[in-house]
Order: C-alpha cells, then sequence, then structure tokens
DNA sequence: ATAACTCCGATTGGAATAGTAGGAAAGGAT
DNA sequence: ATCCTTTCCTACTATTCCAATCGGAGTTAT
C-alpha cells in the first residue's frame, strides 16, 4: 500500500473542505460523518493539518475548520508529503546507509525506484483539490446521485 | 513505502540468481552474504519463490538456487505481486465494500489512485530482470568497480 | 453560565512485519 | 555405510507500527 489510513483519511477531509471552500466553517462530526471517518481519530488529523498550515479553525460553537487557501492552491502530494512524508518506493532502508559496500545491482534496482518515485510524485503534485472538486461535480451531474448529506 | 522488507529481499536474491544465470546454482549462504540478506530469513524467502516456480533447487553439498527461467522472461512484477499481492496505491480499504453509500469525491480520487496504480504496474512489469543485469554490468563497466564477491 | 466546539498529550490494543528455531529430508563425498 | 552439507518445512516469537480512544483543558457564541 501508497499510503496508510491516516494520509486516506486526511485527504478526504481537506476534499470535504475544498468542496465547502468559502461557505463557512465546516465541524469536525460533519466531516467525520461525511466522509465515515472515526470521529475522534479526525480530531488528531485536523489538529496536525492545522499546525501544518493547511486549515484554519475556529472553537467555540459556530466554529470547525476552513482550508486555509484556495483549493487550486493545495495539491495531494502536500498533503501525503505532510501526513506521511517524501514520497519513497523502497521504503526506508537504512541499511543502505549502514553498508560500508554497494551492493550488486543497487545501481540499477535504484534507477527503477527513482523512476517509479517521480512517476508517482507527477501525479500528487499535478493534482489539486480544485481538479478533485470539479471531477466530483461532473460525476454528479453525469449521474445525478444527491445522497443526504444534511448529517 | 511501497514495499516490504521481504520482497525487498526477494527481489535482491532473484537478481543475484539472474547475475549467476547459467553458471550453476547458487547457495543460499552465498545470495545471503552478497545481498546482505538474513540468512536464515532468505531460506524461506527461497523456498516460497520455488513453491511460486521462480526458482529450482538442489539439495547436498553442490546445491544450491538457480533461476527457473531466463532473466528476460521474468519481471519485477512477476515477483512483487507473488511475495506481496496485486499493487494496490490505496492500500485495503475494506470500508469501500463496506460502506452502503459512495462517499462523495470517491469516483475522483479512485481516478487518481488508478493513474498511479497503472504507472507503478507499467514499470514493474516493463523491467526484466535481464535489463537490471545489463545495467549492472554497464555501471561496473563505467566505475570499474570490482568487490570481493568470493565470499 | 452553559452548551458546543476545538485543542493536546498520553495511552492502549491489535495487526502486520521481520526474523528465529529445530529438526526432517535429500544429495554427494569418502 | 556414514557423515557432511544443504535444502525443506512448520511453528514460533519479538518488535514495531498503526489506528483509534480517552480525559480533560481551553475558547467562543448565546
Amino acid at each position: 500500500m501508497l499510503i496508510n489510513k491516516k494520509v486516506h483519511y486526511a485527504l478526504r477531509a481537506v476534499f470535504e473542505l475544498a468542496f465547502n471552500y468559502g461557505k463557512g466553517p465546516l465541524k469536525n462530526a460533519a466531516i467525520a460523518g461525511r466522509q465515515d471517518i472515526p470521529c475522534r481519530f479526525l480530531e488528531v488529523i485536523l489538529n496536525q493539518l492545522k499546525q501544518g498550515g493547511f486549515v484554519t479553525s475556529k472553537r467555540g460553537s459556530k466554529g470547525g475548520y476552513e482550508l486555509a487557501r484556495p483549493p487550486g492552491r493545495m495539491t495531494v502530494g502536500d498533503i501525503v508529503e505532510f501526513i506521511q512524508g517524501p514520497v519513497d518506493p523502497e521504503g526506508d532502508t537504512p541499511d543502505r546507509t549502514e553498508r560500508t559496500f554497494p551492493l550488486r545491482g543497487e545501481h540499477a534496482f535504484l534507477e527503477m525506484w527513482r523512476t517509479i518515485g517521480g512517476a508517482i510524485s507527477a501525479v500528487y503534485d499535478g493534482t489539486t483539490f480544485q481538479e478533485l472538486v470539479d471531477k466530483e461535480h461532473e460525476h454528479q451531474a453525469r449521474y445525478s446521485y444527491v445522497p443526504d448529506y444534511s448529517i
């Protein structure tokens, strides 16, 4: 798996905020309900996103979260990198640094991993939440699917 | 991380066998030593690779492992899929099947995951061990690096 | 004052991963 | 024959990481 659940939740939460951009703050519980995310866990995540400067928050009643900048200026890559760290297909191979001599084939493999990493990053960094929202609107229009989001 | 250590080890082991293809069997201990893999763990892995039909083996002294077919006919994708399962960037989201209604944005995200998954698979399935070996030979020639492999 | 929120650190439970152990089976050498 | 070497097989364990929860403190509107 390329991403863990936390990132998955973070992406969906940010999407929800992007979808609602400009219409006032959204509450944690509302996002959790709509995107089917464990409520208490989402608290942690949104807080982290706030520390990273991706969302702003307001406390008290009428409080909630808002996207810190327009959806067109925030990419999937931003979120993934912030929550999970840089894209590294090979994973943490601390071996590489600890070994005194390079392994046979290391160079050839490294090139492959870099190719893959580049392809992934290209998609991540090339996808803004605005695009995702637009695609969703398109999709909703085509299938005229309107679930009950008044939760 | 895209792959776990077991797959990593498996790829390196297969590479080593590919590098040695046609020159008789290689012992588990030799592969482990050259590729810096925990010896006992590699036993398990090579055995699994044998069950999958990727390598053949011979017991006793003068025994060891050999690639079951030419390196040009074995891809990185074959090994990754066999050891770790199919490429699935989104990871196991059993949520998707359990939910009664689709989440907002699901469609847009799914398209992105598919794009990424396709890119990864393309590299995996397009990379044969023959190519990796060739690249390594090239690299060795260019830097005339010759470590001691008489272990 | 109270209800409705966000904020923060600590902690837990569980699953997956990485690696180990012990001995059985088989092949070759002497 | 027997002994050594090496693969084979199954089970076990340890550790790490991840997902999620908890309790309560801080803020704000009404």
